[in-house]
DNA sequence: GTCAAGGTAGACCGGTCGTTGTACTTCTGT
DNA sequence: ACAGAAGTACAACGACCGGTCTACCTTGAC
């Protein structure tokens, strides 16, 4: 936060862009292997900075991971859902595209990160890195805590808001409802480790909404 | 599996049940503090075994999350999902008192796990073992993971078959589809500590029901 | 009483954890 | 050229990890 000396020269170049390799592997890592699995040693390794450089940057190993999370939901959201975003759609396809099963980042072009993706080799699931967080600190760091529910329920708002543009009577409720199912599919989906749920979620996810859309208005 | 001793010989006591004490201990452990979190230390101190006696019970810790997860879906099923085997509710209540957010097991007087439980004392969420054991573990330990998909795949059939009991066309697909609300339900409830995601499920598991036993069929 | 079986406590092992320290090497702006 | 920031390599710290070991106690059959 404090330490940002290169935003302010345009001139230079950010130094070497220590930080920024080190979150970048803290994306990588913490998603796929797991925030306990990861240890110092593997981060700085894949970051390709030495543990001192690390620490002049980053008071704390946790300290990285409520930034890793912080990042998450405020500067690049997750691509499936990215889908609630998309103007050519309808708002009623724009939820349902939510669950659907094929990539839905065709190879962006702008980003410069490419020569480190394809080392990660695996392509098991891994499901919502914020209840993975949640799941692997079990409660005992409150800030972990505090960004998951923070992102749950902006999740959570910017689905109700989407029901209410495809004409919902109750869209705070078809929200959470779709919420569920989403937060279903995605752990579903990693305990399995075949996405398959998400196809079942999207047929129920359907039936919700059009039931929603068609009666009038039902008691929780 | 093989060293059970006193089976065999009904006049000794069966020992001092050690084997039992650290598998009661990772119940409790496992479950409330997480897998990875519980050391040895804390287990055999909670399960008052020294540790000697614990690796001549269990090849190692590893070994011990493995019968931790067998027995769950094989001895004791957790109490929520005890909800289907209710013989005194119909099918389609069956399948929504899985939702239900009072207390499920109202003091069994016949069951003499009693005083092991209230020992516990933190009130945390913390969802289903099984998923909870597969992020955890993120595909590093194929016994885990078998476990785990073995577990999630009983449920799911168990659901197919109350959802035919209830009348429902397509049971097997009502049965995905109410797997994934549970597992909504439960992963979200334990990401915001709060059981509130379990009324929403609960609601959204009525309409796919009625809507299922309304119209004929649907493609998925 | 003896003795093996099964239990106990707890020091100890090598390894890894997150973290810090020492000493050295780039780069960059003036 | 030079100051100094930013980076590097790498040894080491204390703490804890899963796991082993020694030494002693308790029980029950003979």
């Amino acid at each position: 936060m404090s330490d940002d000396r290169g935003e302010a020269t345009p001139g230079r170049r950010g130094g070497r862009g220590a930080r920024e390799r080190i979150l970048r592997a803290a994306d990588r890592l913490f998603y796929a292997e797991g925030i306990n699995a990861t240890g110092m040693e593997r981060l700085t390794d894949v970051a390709q900075v030495s543990k001192r450089t690390f620490y002049q940057h980053f008071p704390s190993k946790n300290a990285l991971v409520e930034e890793y999370l912080h990042r998450l939901d405020t500067i690049a959201a997750p691509p499936r859902e990215r889908a609630l975003a998309r103007a050519d759609l309808l708002p009623r396809d724009r939820l349902l595209a939510l669950f659907a099963d094929d990539p839905p980042a065709p190879t962006d072009p702008a980003d410069p990160a490419g020569p480190a993706d394809p080392a990660v080799g695996g392509r098991r699931l891994r499901g919502c890195p914020f209840h993975n967080a949640a799941v692997e600190t079990a409660g005992t760091v409150p800030a972990v805590e505090r960004a998951v529910i923070r992102h749950k329920a902006a999740f959570t708002r910017l689905l109700a808001e989407t029901a209410q543009a495809a004409g919902a009577p109750d869209p705070a409720a078809l929200g959470r409802q779709l919420a569920v199912l989403f937060e279903g599919a995605t752990a579903l989906a990693t305990s399995l480790n075949d996405p398959a749920p998400l196809a079942d979620a999207r047929a129920a996810a359907a039936a919700l909404i059009d039931t929603a859309l068609t009666r009038p208005r039902r008691a929780g």
